[in-house]
DNA sequence: TATTAGCAGTCGATTAATTAGAGTGCTAAA
DNA sequence: TTTAGCACTCTAATTAATCGACTGCTAATA
């Protein structure tokens, strides 16, 4: 569609802008990069390409910037994979430790990627999870800890408080119990089948069995969700956010929950999502890209990582940072066999 | 110190740049407080007070502010105390349930703390906390949880991914080596204790104490602090961060972490310490103050909220809130018994 | 003696006017 | 088809002018 010559323009108006965050003009193009071409030449072809959409001009007499559009051809057809450092390896590694259960490996994700993108990183578990077994372990006289394990590997432990003593084998009954009632119930489900097996079958361990379904509704939040933002000062110093009302847009729009997530969720069947700026349907959105990645190990699908962040951003860096940490998680999945 | 007449110009200034952000002039004062005395004489009063470091002004032709000394008069000598709004209460009672462990209890009352004063809390516990007892569960033939119970009331679980498979009966001879061993021991030693036993005795278990020990280096991450700021969005909403430099400067001394911890650690000695402003010895706090309160319970002292502040906070609201919390979370503790 | 009315003076904040400079679009020549 | 060159545009930075809130001080008043 574009010529080959317009296609070099273009990359060098992403590249530079992404670096600079100022609007490129045609003769820092012809200066910088070594195209062949003289700045009235180049100058033609950007009004050309902004005629197309594929660049914008913030006022007449200013350079070009990338639109949504110029960004989506740069990702789609320009776009050259980069390596990454050393450092950056160095740094993955180290804090990517695989401890402990599936929760702790993504918030170790989360933090990691958030620090290298220096971005908020929003990490999603896959929601078919599903329970199982459950493990009751009794503190005191009073106090059990259930233990849940879900198929993905997540523990979590819910405390219930109890009025009355509870004897020992009232907790190994229990224990059954609640094994063979709820073994492959989906884990944000929990609570509703708990609560409505003791409404109708399990009235004898009702009063303990309410204070256990009361933490489970605590514990599971019913979002699958984990938000990172590693040292927000210095993501506040991206240059966008020089005036606080577009700092406070996009923090108040990350904490708007349904904004960020429908675009994730719609973009769960591909592999990589990219979605750019105006491509987003929600308005809120609008400067912003979402980069997402699922993270799969060997039998498949089993999250997502998503970096949000204004529009300008090294989408290159983000791709090859999030490929990485999903070969690195898959790694650590097969370790563990 | 100060007559009467100066005590209630003083207030007044307080009070109503408390409310209003602005530098207050003298007929501000003579206008919306009644006092019965013409501007003219507030005039001349205020002088003196800022002569003598109670009141300071931006600039010649402005009102004045209050000085760290001034905001120090104030909440020793004049701040009247409020009572909370049913609405806060309610806001209370209903956050603050006192589900889960005594970690769960704190992070309840972090985020409780921080939405009601719109500042970033800081919550820190107890760290000479012990640890009571050690269960072991076997989850799978090479994965154990253990879990980690201490005399405050905390529960944290541990993950240890085995190399090798483990026998039941060497977990149960595991569980009460563990126990003898480490019974008593602070929580925030446990690692140090561990490995150095690992070294000299326990050599039968070792490769799967390491683990363990591994495990707990990551989970007792030494830093028994908890640091809560809901709503960011709203909280550079202050006109204090109208320039968002001011407000990078905050954020960035609240990631510091020496900064506000050694001033937490110092006013650990009172029940109640205000520090203000120019008070920190700490030149990044100059602007800020902090508002520590010890939380108890019937046995004694658990642990300390903080809420960190540009000077300029409602330090009645603030007080009264801490304490209705403090009472709050005993009242938890003693139904707990 | 203590208080107050009144007024000149200060200085930040706002608005208007000026200038500088980066970058464009277009024309005409190569 | 490409490019040199120039007139033109518009932002950003600078300077100047004005406004207004508030003070400090003086002199009159209670």
């Amino acid at each position: 569609m574009l010529d080959d010559r317009k296609k070099k323009i273009l990359a060098s108006v992403v590249e530079d802008y992404i670096t600079s965050a100022e609007p490129v003009g045609s003769k820092t193009i012809a200066d910088k990069y070594n195209l062949e071409y003289s700045s009235a030449t180049i100058r033609n072809e950007m009004k050309i390409l902004e005629e197309s959409g594929y660049l914008e001009q913030p006022h007449v007499s200013s350079g070009r910037i990338p639109s949504s559009k110029g960004y989506r051809y740069y990702v789609d057809n320009l776009m050259k994979s980069k390596k990454l450092s050393m450092l950056d390896i160095n740094y993955i590694n180290n804090s990517i430790t695989g401890y402990g259960d599936t929760e702790d490996l993504f918030e170790q994700v989360a933090d990691t990627v958030s620090k290298l993108l220096n971005r908020p990183t929003i990490l999603t578990m896959k929601n078919e999870d599903v329970l199982e077994s459950i493990k009751i372990l009794k503190i005191s006289d009073k106090i059990l800890l259930v233990i849940l394990m879900s198929e993905n590997g997540t523990i979590k432990d819910v405390i219930a408080k109890l009025t009355d003593t509870i004897p020992d084998d009232s907790v190994r009954d229990l224990s059954k119990l609640l094994n063979t009632n709820l073994q492959g119930t989906p884990i944000e489900k929990l609570y509703n089948v708990l609560s409505t097996i003791i409404s109708k079958e399990l009235k004898v361990y009702s009063s303990v069995l309410e204070k256990i379904c009361e933490g489970i509704r605590y514990e599971i939040s019913g979002e699958n969700k984990l938000v990172s933002s590693n040292n927000l000062k210095s993501i506040l110093d991206l240059p966008e956010f020089a005036d606080i009302e577009k700092a406070k847009n996009f923090l108040n729009m990350l904490s708007t929950k349904n904004a960020v997530d429908t675009v994730i969720e719609e973009i769960s069947s591909k592999n990589l999502g990219i979605v750019i700026g105006s491509e987003n349907q929600e308005i809120m959105l609008k400067d912003y890209s979402i980069i997402s990645l699922n993270l799969t190990n060997d039998e498949g699908y089993i999250g997502k990582i998503s970096v949000v962040s204004p529009k300008r951003i090294d989408y290159s860096k983000t791709v090859s940072t999030l490929n990485y940490i999903n070969e690195k998680v898959k790694n650590i999945f097969s370790k563990d066999k």
